[in-house]
DNA sequence: GAGGATGATTGATGTGTGTCAATGCCTCTG
DNA sequence: CAGAGGCATTGACACACATCAATCATCCTC
C-alpha cells in the first residue's frame, strides 16, 4: 500500500531526498517548490505499486525523490504504452486537467514528494518565477514528446534502442567507463519504445555483438559512443 | 514569401479573422491574447510555405486564423514526422525554449497572428489568468501528445486511420451528414500517423468498402460513427 | 483539347518486426 | 541444495506494413 507521512517542511533531511536537486532532473529542477514545502508529504511506493491511477481526480502532483517511476497508458485489450520514465528530480502530474490521463507506477521502490495541485496553482499565481519554471518545464516535456513521436513514428527498432540507451546514459549521467544502470525491465523498455520484449532483446544483443555496448543484466556499458549515436540517428551538432 | 503587416490592434476586422474564436480551437482559445493585440502582426503564408524553421530562434508564437498548418520534424535522411495539424484558433510556438525544435508549414494558404514571445512572457507575469490559460493549453497539448504516443507506439494501421478520422471529425465539428473536409494530402496524413501513403490509401478504401465511410477526394463522410469508434479503439465513456 | 505535372489508388512482392515456443539464468524459498 | 517462479534470451515462423511499380484522376498550361 502507498505509505505517506507529513514532512512539515523538514523533508530535506529525510533519507533519499538530499540528492534530489543535485541530480539534475531531466525534466527541470522544481526548486521553486521549496515554497510549497509545508504542504508537501513524503510518499513511498513499493516496486510495481500504482502511485496515481488513469482517470483518477488530479488532486496531487509529485516529484520523484528516489527510485524510478513510469507513466503508463493502457488500452482496453491490454496494450500498454509507457509515456516516460521519471528519475529523481523529475516532476509529474502537475500538467493534468481535471483528472490524470495516465497512471504512474513505481518501477523500483520509490520515494516521492507529493504536493497539492491547488496549492501549486495558487502559488504560481503569486510567484512569477514559479510560473515561468512551470512553463519551461512543460516546454521541455513537449519537446521530449515531439522527439518521441519521431522515434515511435519513424525510427526502426534498432534506432529506437540506440536512442533509448543514449537518453538513459545522458539522464543518469553515466560517463566513460561507468555503466548505465537500467532500473526497468525489458518489458518496460519495449512498452516505452513501441516494440516487443523480444525485439528489444535482439536489438541489445546485436549492439553487443557489434562491440558497441556490453550487457550484464541491467548494467550496460557504452563501448563505442560514436557508433551508438549513428545507430540512434543522433542529430549532428 | 512570408508576407506580414502590422495590425495595430484592429486585426479583428481583417478578413478571415472573425471566425477565429468562434471556431472553438482544439488546443484552447487564446482569448486572453486580446491584451497583446497591439503587438500582433498578421502573417500570410502560401500553401507549402514554411512559417518557422526547425532550429530557428524562437522570437514569435502564432495563432492560426484561417487555413491549416502542420508542425514537422525532419530527420537527416528525409524521414518526416508531422507533430500536429493546426486549425483556426490553435496556437503554437509559445512553448519553445531558445529555439523552435520543429518547423511549421502551411498545409493550405493560411493567415496567422504573430505575437512576440517575450511580450507574451511579460504579460503572463502580470496576468494570472493568462498564465493559467497557458498552463491549461500546455496540459492539453501534453495530453494530446500522450494519446499520440499510444497511437504511434501501439495501434495498428487501420486503428490509426480510424482514430485520425474521428479526431478530425471532432475538431472540424462535422456533424451527421456533413463531410469532413481534409485540408492535408495523403502524404501529410501518413507522416502524421507514422505510416506510408499507400497504407493510408488502403486503409481508407477498406473503411469505404465496409460502408463505414464514403470518400470523395478530400471530402469524407462518416456513415457509421459507431463502427469507426470501434475501429479506432475509442475508449468507452 | 493535347500534353504534362501532381497526387491518389491499386497490385505484386519483400522484409522487419511480431508471435509462438523453448531454453537459460538468477533469485527466492523451504 | 532442490524446486519453483520470474525474467531474459534465442530460434522458427507468420504477417502487417513497406517498397516498388503501374495506372488513374484531376488540374494546369499552352
Amino acid at each position: 500500500m502507498l505509505c505517506s507521512m507529513a514532512s512539515n517542511g523538514q523533508s530535506a533531511k529525510l533519507p533519499g531526498f538530499r540528492g534530489a536537486d543535485a541530480s539534475g532532473g531531466w525534466m527541470g529542477k522544481p526548486r521553486a517548490l521549496e515554497l510549497l514545502a509545508s504542504q508537501a508529504v513524503i510518499v513511498r511506493a513499493d516496486r510495481e505499486e500504482e502511485i496515481v491511477g488513469q482517470g483518477e481526480a488530479a488532486e496531487y502532483c509529485y516529484v520523484v525523490v528516489s527510485g524510478c517511476v513510469r507513466t503508463v497508458r493502457l488500452m482496453e485489450d491490454g496494450r500498454r504504452q509507457v509515456g516516460e520514465f521519471l528519475l529523481p528530480g523529475d516532476m509529474f502530474g502537475w500538467e493534468a486537467l481535471e483528472e490524470h490521463d495516465f497512471s504512474a507506477e513505481a518501477v523500483t521502490a520509490a520515494t516521492l514528494r507529493r504536493y497539492p495541485r491547488r496549492g501549486l496553482e495558487l502559488l504560481a499565481d503569486r510567484d512569477h518565477e514559479l510560473a515561468r519554471r512551470l512553463r519551461a518545464l512543460s516546454a521541455r516535456k513537449l519537446r521530449a514528446g515531439r522527439e518521441r513521436m519521431l522515434l515511435l513514428g519513424r525510427k526502426s527498432a534498432s534506432e529506437r534502442i540506440a536512442s533509448f540507451l543514449l537518453e538513459m546514459a545522458e539522464r543518469t549521467g553515466s560517463g566513460e567507463g561507468s555503466p548505465i544502470e537500467l532500473p526497468m525491465s525489458r518489458t518496460d523498455i519495449a512498452d516505452y519504445l513501441g516494440l516487443t520484449i523480444e525485439t528489444v532483446c535482439r536489438g541489445l544483443t546485436h549492439l553487443q555483438r557489434q562491440g558497441t555496448i556490453s550487457i550484464e543484466r541491467a548494467r550496460i556499458w557504452i563501448r563505442d559512443r560514436r557508433a551508438l549515436g549513428v545507430a540512434g540517428c543522433e542529430a549532428l551538432h
